[in-house]
DNA sequence: AAGTGGTCTAGACCACAAC
DNA sequence: TTGTGGTCTAGACCACTTA
């Protein structure tokens, strides 16, 4: 028997397209031949053509508009934004984040406490299951245009003996002075994963289909390396970058 | 008319098995009932059922081995590989890595010379189209279960009136101890973007299906953040999380 | 051999958008 | 009204894995 090297129909379809998106046969924003062309061009039957659309949807190659059409998206052309990742101290006292991005609460921010998991309470070097305030929000900025998901953690082992023992502090970047007023010299670090969103997520954020999330975790430390809080930003990846000086 | 707020059926399918896989009624390796059951429990066909699992797939919450069935994925647990991002100075003058790994070709690396297309040229701070020496490589470590695709580009600007005007200079991190010699203290920026890869960045990176790519653009910078060359770098987005410290 | 997922047909009917 | 994509059926046959 002679080795088996076609390729399955939908694929080769899927491979037309996506060879034609990149290489500028489909320009971005231009609409794809409809389903219903492409099945009679490539003789197979729309639930075929619809196989491949879905590999180069899943790949967010391809946008989808209800009732109009199927899109080509812009593919790995530079983002419109780039974010510079880093916490800036002010004369005054305060801190501000490097991007200057000023944030509002989409929703009032929930405060809740949570027992620390084992992924974070490693992070911040406290035992699993250990309470900790936890603020959760969605921002935007830019008149909506920009969004990100936002939740601080502060163990309570770390405000034993304030004022916040039985109060639960501001989120950053009030957080910040808090913690520097407990005699604290801070610094951060950061941790970046990506992973496609759950659909709340991808609610949340506005994120087309085939597009992941920046997960973001910041620490913030003591001098002595000390992990006081952390912050979990859910970005959305398309169109952002985060720049870092090494 | 009532609005309709039911949910299609495929989606509810995919609900139901996210649902049950995100809290553990469908352990994270485990196989998940099969399309045949599942069909027979929601009293729909085996096209619909796929249809869900479909979403699955694309959004990395299950794993499909033929002939074995759909098995449940570890979703957001913690990925097992931290790489702090920095290049450090040795006493000997050469460069090393901040996360220490060692790299090796998977195959060896191809030299060409590209021009400068406009996202690059904007980073390097050339004009659109100015020559540049390029290599490129999948780099493999850990007995090849870690990878990554790597590609430098230097500009021909930077290098004349050098040994290198004529001969490509090696890659990272060589090409630091070249450029350091032109006279110049080092540093370093990095852009990291996220994106779905395409085919061919799936299967050189081994990813499986619904991992995003995590792409790091890393500028080396002279004193007076003249940028002297840039890197690419696109890794695998799951079991892997890029530290760096602010 | 039995069980799994992979590919594909040939329709049907619906929901939405534009004209 | 027409054209687009969205949902779904009821099969068929194939390829791969395990026993």
């Amino acid at each position: 028997m002679p080795p088996k090297n076609t390729q399955p129909k939908y694929r080769q379809i899927a491979d037309y397209l996506r060879e034609g998106i990149l290489n500028g046969t489909f320009p971005a924003g231009q609409p794809l031949p409809s389903e219903e062309a492409l099945a009679k061009q490539f003789g197979v039957t729309r639930p075929t053509v619809r196989q491949g659309l879905t590999e180069l949807r899943a790949s967010g190659l391809v946008e989808v508009i209800m009732g109009r059409g199927t899109f080509a998206r812009s593919p790995q052309s530079r983002p419109s934004l780039t974010r510079p990742r880093g916490v800036r101290l002010a004369p005054d006292g305060r801190y501000m984040e490097a991007d200057g991005i000023q944030w509002t609460n989409a929703e009032p921010p929930v405060a809740t406490r949570t027992d620390a998991p084992l992924a974070l309470a490693d992070l911040l070097r406290i035992p699993p299951g250990e309470p900790m305030f936890t603020y959760d929000a969605l921002q935007t900025a830019d008149h909506g245009r920009l969004r990100q998901l936002h939740r601080t953690y502060v163990p309570f082992s770390v405000l034993v003996d304030t004022k916040h023992e039985e109060e639960a502090p501001l989120p950053a970047p009030e957080l910040y002075v808090t913690l520097a007023e407990l005699g604290h010299e801070l610094h951060f670090t950061e941790y970046v994963r990506t992973r496609m969103p759950l659909p709340d997520q991808a609610q949340a954020l506005r994120l087309p289909e085939g597009v992941p999330l920046l997960h973001v975790i910041r620490v913030t430390l003591t001098e002595g390396d000390k992990p006081l809080a952390l912050e979990e930003f859910h970005l959305p990846g398309d169109d952002l970058e985060l720049s870092f000086r090494l």
